[in-house]
DNA sequence: GCCAACGTTGGC
DNA sequence: GCCAACGTTGGC
């Protein structure tokens, strides 16, 4: 069981969505250090859902790993802004999860009120600049987490 | 809208 | 295998 950090922005696909959906695939990643950790991730796994390219940044809820090793299909879609011509069905490239929601928070985790909390050692995500979409998070910083998110809610 | 960071591509 | 050019991400 471990905790993950996954980004979306929330005018493509928010929790809201999710609430919504109850469930999605996470199609669409492709970074190979992003793709990496989607592949090490394990049904039951939890993770942090942060909205990226917004106001306010933060973590908003939780998500539940439904499935892992999923092949993405959109990259054998020529239609899709995710096509990889370069990618085959003997030998997909992208592989990603499908997620299931578990709870949007009352009162989001900002990243300002991230950094006050978490060195960027402890959490990636404050690290300035990074572009990781999806990235681990160890289990004592995800107790933590969920620690604020309760005081606020 | 800007721009720094950084990953990917492609010519050599 | 190097590296310049290019594209994308994402905070500000």
């Amino acid at each position: 069981m471990n905790y993950w950090l996954m980004k979306s922005e929330p005018d493509v696909y928010g929790i809201a969505d999710l609430e919504r959906d109850r469930e999605t695939i996470w199609d669409g990643v492709r970074n190979y250090q992003a793709r990496n950790f989607l592949k090490s991730m394990q049904s039951g796994d939890l993770a942090f859902f942060y909205h990226s390219n917004t106001t306010p940044l933060g973590i908003v809820g939780l998500v539940k790993i439904a499935q892992s090793t999923v092949i993405d299909p959109t990259q054998f879609d020529s239609s899709s802004k995710y096509y990889d011509p370069k990618s085959t069905l003997e030998n997909p490239r992208w592989h990603t999860a499908i997620v299931e929601f578990v709870e949007t928070f009352p009162m989001m985790l900002t990243l300002d009120a991230l950094r006050q909390i978490f060195t960027p050692d402890e959490l990636w995500v404050v690290r300035p600049g990074n572009r990781l979409s999806v990235m681990p998070v160890p289990e004592d910083v995800a107790m933590r987490i969920l620690k604020k998110a309760r005081e606020l809610g």
